[in-house]
DNA sequence: GAGTATATATGCGGGGAGCATATATGTCAA
DNA sequence: TTGACATATATGCTCCCCGCATATATACTC
């Protein structure tokens, strides 16, 4: 969320400094309407991890453009309306999701992308834990959750298939391949130096839970012992005390997420 | 099969697909003008390292709104112009610098952020060497070269302020401190994993002027001796075999920038 | 030729990552 | 009740990278 939404005083804000008299003369009579305007959307990647892979909301397109194919949760941003607001009011209205981790990837602005006009995409990607988004999906008709396939490895960055329950690939409406190939990416980026990754799990968790998450949005296994020790040893996570349960072997631990002491 | 041809087509561009004759009949009767639209810009922090500092381009304004103040180099996308081509015109007519390494940065869209109107930018950065930037600074009116300083450590992230050469504060328009401290924080953030540093600097260069590039960006001090081994071991850099000049101690070897082998 | 500033190479010690081993603790089945 | 089993958790070892120190090399200046 960077659409600061107050900074300190009139150096971050446009609106904060009061016009002289000349700038208000100037916008008096200013024109917005000379020169064409592109319209304004916004897509949201909502994903998470299950099975072991990365998956991604996707609604089914009623209507034309694409009519039949898979798009992301999308909608155009209103006049007066933040960027991060139209995000997720577009999560919120058409997924069902409120209150959800939400960050800004990248503007889509090729200008064939649409059939229809010109129209920009600001591209958000955001992070659910399983269980919500897998309730989320069955709760509307025509949405659901699609496994994510990378072609390419680590950070190199590229277009993501989206596979069916079956492992058919679902076609992708627009330019959301992209779209999601930037948001895997970025995922993978931070992972390892931000917190991200603990959106992607409930509030209290194993250490196996959030090793499970890593592996899945890398794409690859990482070293048990070495895991543990540098999430405990980051202090990252702080252990409950509680364990587990009902599990056909050894309880875990279970943890929260901890802010680092030194934010 | 049929399927995955048209996947793969269409993957990166909406016009690839051929719409069916439902589409094109919708196409015909789309109305692009029912709902307002924003404008949209690009605005451009074009960078460089100069005496141990990160600096910026940045344009007096002589026009409201913001008359007086400095500002990023900036103009209105055209109606038919990819965002990319955009943010290079701007580049290129405005500050005089064709062909120069550009990114997206993100894009800063709070409603009030422009007095006019609603204008939301795409922010870019671009990095140059040091002399071709200040050669171009020099050329120009009105376009001056300013150096940048962080309240925040790190990769905290924040607003950042532009001084002058006496060292006073240069006050920024709009939310350009902003976007500027977007800048920052995302090449900081690339320096040790992408080659944009590299960017920064003339073709040959000796070692430690790489490693006053990633001082002057970073903000802080770092080690020598495994500066230089990092790179070289890493295979980031080749020596070309010749010395600089001119130089009153011993003079260092030269070497350019290498793609890395599994590239 | 002495003085000086910087480049370049080598060696040492600590910390983290990867790996193996040992032990602990729950469920399940006989 | 007891042992098999799967996983959690703890400990120790090695290797490599980073930071630091030292030694030597090579240009220019006076």
């Amino acid at each position: 969320m960077t659409d600061r939404k107050r900074t300190t005083g009139r150096r971050t804000r446009g609106k904060a400094t009061a016009p002289d008299a000349g700038e208000r003369a100037f916008l008096e009579t200013y024109d917005p309407g000379a020169f064409p305007r592109p319209s304004v959307a916004v897509d949201v990647a909502a994903m998470t991890t299950r099975d072991g892979d990365l998956h991604a909301l996707l609604v089914r397109r009623g209507e034309h453009p694409h009519r039949g194919r898979w798009a992301l949760a999308g909608g155009f941003v209103g006049i007066q309306e933040s960027l991060d607001d139209a995000a997720a009011r577009v999560l919120r209205t058409k997924a069902g999701l409120p209150g959800i981790f939400l960050e800004q990837l990248y503007t889509f602005g090729a200008p064939d992308r649409d059939p229809r006009t010109r129209i920009l995409s600001v591209a958000y990607y955001a992070l659910v834990d399983a269980d919500r988004l897998r309730k989320a999906c069955a709760a509307t008709e025509g949405v659901v959750l699609a496994r994510l396939r990378t072609s390419w490895k680590g950070e190199a960055g590229g277009p993501v298939e989206a596979l069916d329950p079956e492992g058919m690939a679902m076609p992708l409406a627009f330019d959301h391949a992209d779209i999601l190939g930037m948001a895997v990416k970025r995922l993978r980026g931070k992972l390892d130096y931000s917190p991200v990754g603990f959106q992607l799990l409930p509030p209290l968790f194993t250490l196996r839970q959030l090793q499970d998450v890593h592996e899945a949005v890398l794409g690859r296994r990482l070293n048990k012992d070495s895991f543990r020790r540098s999430v405990v040893t980051k202090g990252l996570v702080a252990a409950t005390g509680e364990m587990e349960r009902d599990v056909p072997y050894r309880p875990a631990g279970l943890y929260r997420y901890a802010m680092p002491e030194d934010a």
